[in-house]
DNA sequence: GATGAATGAGGCTTCATTCAT
DNA sequence: CATGAATGAAGCCTCATTCAT
């Protein structure tokens, strides 16, 4: 037994080198899991020695807000562009589009939701990113559907909750099918997802208060 | 090869010792994340020797795998009973029971929640404690959600689905109220959750295929 | 998981506690080695708790001892016990004899070998009751072999290396059958090393002093 | 988070490193025996971190197991060197030489043979290492002896037992003279050992079968 | 006497981080 | 820029020993 191999000294270009290193981290996270994984992993990974880590990166905790940095842009970018594409002329088609991005995007993500929404927010600081997308992506849909309600399209005596409950409703579902493996089809899915929305969002026809429950439930 | 005691000795039911282990070790999982909880936070926390814990549990994921099979214990038995309690005359009477319990039942245990929902799930076996409990949760939820459908009051093309939207939808919600200090009202909450689930089960009446939208939103 | 389950307290006669100590320790330190063997260990082998052992020796360390002392003392009064049986009436008999002995006890007492031989010597003190024995009883062949050279018989121009060199190459022979599991018969052994022993002691007739090799062995 | 390096860090070429490890593992081992040392006192010997152990070894078994490799490594490699350099014509030179070689060789590494031989084999892996090598060396030795008595200059009616009563005898009574300080000079050792050894095998000439022993010992 | 829960010193091992090359 | 050997703080866990019952 002898301390590592030596490698072969290669030099890349800054940003590449930073790629590596975050899709490495983001790999070993997932495998591993973020508290198992270690520098070592990582760099093994990455194919660099393990001091390189720390030319990029100050410490394993900046490496996972780089990380969540990096979601958050992309998951954020998606949003606006998919505001901004949706022909905004229909509101129940916005609304489907924005059912079908909600389930598609964490499905195209399964890695990162396993390592961010299973994992230990390992510092106070990294912790409300998460929350703070969150937040960002609730307030957006919230503004949504008041716009809608105001067209007198949606109805929802509490806008803020309606969307929060759709957007749970939806990541809670999808996060089922990617952590426990819940075979869920993506198609069923999204058709459920916005019947569930449609009927949320819908002008209120509350049901009759009291259907008697037949005698025998059996 | 001599001990040097200083604490004053106190023995106790095993049963108790037990408890005040799974207690601390509850307590100093929430204030201080999993991964920086360490044996020793949690002896002290319950006035123990650091050997006796490994008295009682043998490692961490041995005492955070029986953490979560209380928690789970609990929650099942609170369930159970509030199935057989509530009179089942009433689907929609039942339907607002359900949902109180399922706001109300995290709210009591936010620990719980802060520790299980936000942390590592340490050990492929542990792993899928919570997800099992979610499983038959969800279960039971179907079942009662397809009974109202054959009995004429409920409706859902997908009543699997509808269940886990519910249940997601409101621990989604009660989550963020409870992680990211989210400051939102029981009763409101209760309330805009029981609107949702009414809506969702109620008899379909799909909204009109096309409500155009407005020019311009502004 | 919980602390042990409680036995029924029984009392004993304490040499009785004591011989089952005794002969649970010795059991665990072959069967675990001493460094591994712990003092749980052997008081479960002995089915007591595990204050009672500390009621019997001071440590593990005096444990240990004792069991060398017991062995010791078997030893010893074997040993004296065949020098005043055997009719000492013919050395060659009485070297036989002796050599049946080397050869059986060792393999009467294989745990003994095993744990004695083949361990640590826990601490300074025990160290040396293996060697003091060994030394007693290499002084007792000395002198045997010396009152036979006397008398005419024997013939080693060190008779106190002889002692030493018949004595290790049986204990090494039997040791090697016990440890290492190499398959001897024990009549094999018995007789071969009557014959090592016998032209060791028999007069001298050193061989011619050069008997040149064949040129091919082949 | 934040290491607080106090000692002056030096690089060594791997090898040397581990060298320093190796020699500094056995002199902790012989002084302090292989249980009661600790990785601490290895590395305080060697002068490098604790660490730093680790990165040539898995454990402590693993620094023995090398240890006893090392070992056995440089006594196979002496005595292939002394078989092949010895002029093989003349059998009792050979036995000569061979003798002196069984002597002096533990005399010049009485630290291993205080380790090795009396110490736990930590594991079951470890275990066998020193009985292999003895195995080979006594298979060495019955080889030779067979050759001698097919040449017709040795006698002996079980060579194999022979050859491992002279390497017993020999190899106890040196780790006597190391173990129990029991003053032996070399040379007498040496000059006695070729006595045994050329008696052993020298052609048979077994001693009168009854010697009577005078009626009086006194 | 006997019991076994409780104790805590101490050993082993990991791994984030540093730094000489 | 890159490397990887070296570092040591920190955590886990064991187990000989004690002592209240």
């Amino acid at each position: 037994m002898a301390p590592n191999p030596t490698r072969s000294r290669t030099t890349k270009a800054p940003e590449d080198r930073r790629k590596d290193l975050l899709d490495a981290g983001l790999r070993v996270f997932c495998d591993k899991g973020i508290k198992e994984a270690t520098i070592s992993d990582i760099t093994r990974a990455a194919d660099v020695a393990k001091g390189t880590f720390y030319l990029y990166f100050d410490s394993k905790d900046h490496l996972l807000a780089a990380l969540k940095e990096r979601f958050i842009q992309s998951m954020m970018s998606e949003a606006f562009s998919l505001l901004s594409a949706v022909g905004q002329d229909d509101w129940w088609e916005l609304t489907d589009r924005t059912i079908e991005a909600m389930v598609d995007f964490p499905l195209r993500h399964p890695e990162e939701l396993k390592a961010f929404y299973f994992q230990i927010p390992s510092s106070p600081e990294t912790q409300g990113i998460l929350s703070e997308s969150d937040t960002r992506v609730w307030e957006m849909a919230t503004e949504s559907i008041q716009a809608g309600i105001d067209a007198g399209v949606f109805s929802a005596s509490d806008p803020a909750l309606a969307a929060m409950f759709i957007h749970e409703a939806i990541d809670g579902a999808v996060r089922h099918r990617i952590m426990y493996g819940i075979d869920i089809d993506r198609d069923r899915l999204v058709a459920a997802a916005k019947e569930m929305a449609r009927k949320i969002l819908a002008p209120e026809r509350l049901p009759l208060q009291s259907a008697t429950v037949p005698r025998s439930t059996g």
